[in-house]
DNA sequence: GCCGTTTTCGGCCCGACTGTTTTCAGTCG
């Protein structure tokens, strides 16, 4: 740090970026819990990611005179960092801090307690914890409270149950989107990801990284990098050759130094699931041969059979090159033995994005905007799919303005073509499977999808008779996200997936799997029993801005997962395919 | 508290459900 007005007690083992980061996350928690109104709270909140996810430095961006370029950072907030980088403390976080304790936030994460319930809990019993919390519901103390009745404390309990079960693994997202900022610092020389992020599993423990240096010192440069990243949390462990830390928002980092000779059998040691790894092991004993992250080697006398080349290793053990989604020991082994691995779905093979929002419902961005990009990523067509009015929220659209929405679409169609807009929509699924839309409007559309977004809590058989009579409607092209889950926020709705994608499969109505990061839904591996069951695809972003736009490049690795092709896949199929394929479905 | 092909002020996701009440606050999607 060159800058000499900036105290170096500053700089605790957080970076700035981290530690500023979550001061607002804070303030933004406790201003909600105050009952303030959500856009002052939303704001910190705001500012808190963009902070936290910022790819430089804070008292760099200081130096430069750029921390407004931060978005969600403006006078007040750009102020407030200043004041944290100087004195190392924020006034507006220990003002906040004290009328309650920042503890107070976790209580925030259980479904059905919001900010009321929490101020109320603390002032009426003094709890700010979830141990506490559970104790005072089941000693009865929390029926003091106005607002919990018998009901309240049940479903209570039953969420901190649910909470206590719910996974903390990461996005896909994040991992890649953080490996994207160390290849900037590091080079790609010899930089690869390894482990359940280059497998694009649907959620990551975290992201592992393997870098190919021989010189000491090169090694030691990029390990102290590591340790080094502008949001970073805490280094969790260190030795020579490797170095663990977390960043902000929980992604743990862990990159380790081999020699660049082995720079294969490390890919395909690191990569594969300890089942696939182990398969592989087996093969090479068949051989007499030992695989290890340093090589393949013959047992009896350590001569070097192979090191340098991943695909290489996997020849010599008998086997086609595995593409990494498929190493999990499930058959991937016996097919590249056979020679009978599919030729799975790429990003290169989707013409077109088939659920798309604009800012006529809840997306952020005009139509134009949306079909230009979608252009200029080499579509030949999107699906301009906004909610329907049964989602008040989002602004869903009635009739009326669906079909004012209509001429804007023949309006962008003649800006653009031969670029396309299908006019569609993503209708609700009704409580009782009725559909937001009367028939005669739904033959009126291009496309038509239909998704399930309230009544979550609705007993199994019925969300399940719900779904199966929305998908019976032969209107009905695309099932989207069907299981609703959020990835670290909810579990799915309790539903018979099985018998859903069964019906769906006979019915020919597409099942999606959606792209966004934290639905990723359905994956890998309902997309694989789906394929078995005959079932076809949709694989769409889901965006609700331009940016998200690029979401497809992780449904498609869940299809990938799924052992998908193209042929599986409705929207890899050319503008007017596609429309033989919509139209033979209204026909059935 | 931020922000701008609704631009320097006035917006910023809004209506329904639930369990608690006795007229509604809190939560959700």
């Amino acid at each position: 740090m060159s800058n000499s007005d900036l105290d170096d007690d500053a700089r605790a083992p957080s970076s700035a970026n981290a530690e500023v980061a979550q001061l607002f996350a804070e303030i933004g928690d406790i201003l909600e819990i105050k009952g303030e109104p959500p856009y002052r709270f939303n704001a910190y909140r705001s500012a808190a990611r963009s902070v936290g996810n910022a790819g430089e430095r804070l008292d760099v961006l200081f130096e430069q005179g750029r921390l407004r370029e931060l978005q969600g950072v403006g006078a007040a907030l750009e102020a407030k960092i200043i004041e944290y980088l100087k004195t190392g403390r924020m006034a507006s976080h220990e003002e906040a801090r004290r009328d309650f304790p920042v503890a107070l936030a976790s209580l925030l994460q259980v479904p059905g307690l919001g900010p009321g319930k929490a101020r109320a809990v603390y002032q009426e019993l003094g709890i700010s914890t979830l141990p506490d919390l559970e104790e005072a519901a089941r000693s009865g103390r929390l029926r003091e409270v106005p607002g919990f009745g018998p009901k309240a404390v049940d479903t209570l309990l039953a969420s901190l149950d649910q909470l206590k079960q719910r996974s903390s693994r990461g996005l896909i997202s994040d991992a890649w989107a953080a490996f994207g900022q160390i290849r900037e610092v590091l080079g790609e020389d010899h930089l690869a990801v390894v482990g359940s992020t280059r497998r694009m599993q649907d959620s990551v423990g975290g992201l592992d990284l393997l870098a190919g240096r021989d010189d000491a010192a090169t090694a030691e440069q990029m390990l102290q990098t590591i340790a080094s990243l502008p949001n970073l949390v805490q280094v969790l462990d260190r030795s020579s050759d490797d170095v663990a830390v977390q960043l902000y928002g929980g992604l743990t980092v862990h990159l380790t130094i081999v020699s660049p000779e082995a720079w294969g059998a490390a890919l395909a040691w690191y990569t594969g699931s300890r089942a696939h790894v182990a398969r592989l092991e087996a093969l090479a004993r068949e051989h007499g041969w030992e695989l290890s992250p340093f090589g393949l080697e013959e047992s009896a006398t350590g001569k070097l059979i192979e090191r340098q080349h991943e695909a290489a290793i996997y020849e010599r053990l008998g086997l086609e090159w595995i593409p990494p989604e498929l190493r999990e020991d499930d058959g991937e082994i016996e097919a590249a033995q056979a020679g009978s691995l599919p030729k799975l779905i790429e990003l290169g093979d989707i013409k077109g994005d088939l659920h798309t929002h604009t800012n006529w419902t809840d997306g952020t961005e005009n139509l134009e905007d949306m079909a230009k990009t979608a252009k200029a990523l080499g579509y030949q067509y999107i699906a301009l799919t906004d909610h329907t009015q049964n989602l008040a929220m989002t602004r869903g659209l009635t009739p009326e303005r669906l079909e004012e929405q209509r001429a804007l679409v023949r309006r962008v169609n003649q800006k653009l073509a031969p670029f396309v807009v299908l006019h569609g929509t993503e209708m609700d699924i009704l409580m009782d499977g009725q559909l937001d839309f009367p028939d005669d409007l739904l033959r009126s559309l291009d496309y038509v999808s239909a998704s399930v977004h309230t009544g979550f809590r609705q007993p199994r058989e019925a969300m399940t008779e719900r779904m199966l009579r929305a998908i019976s409607n032969p209107l009905v092209n695309t099932l989207n996200h069907p299981h609703g889950r959020k990835i670290g926020r909810r579990e799915g709705y309790a539903v018979d997936m099985q018998a859903v994608v069964e019906r769906a499969a006979s019915l020919g109505c597409a099942l999606e799997l959606n792209s966004t990061p934290d639905r990723l839904d359905l994956n890998g591996t309902w997309a694989r029993r789906g394929l078995k069951l005959g079932a076809k695809f949709t694989i769409s972003s889901d965006a609700h801005s331009r940016s998200e736009l690029e979401f497809m490049q992780f449904g498609v690795a869940m299809a990938r997962r799924g052992w998908l092709t193209p042929a599986d896949v409705l929207n890899t199929r050319p503008l007017d395919d596609l429309r033989a394929l919509l139209a033979a479905r209204r026909k059935s």
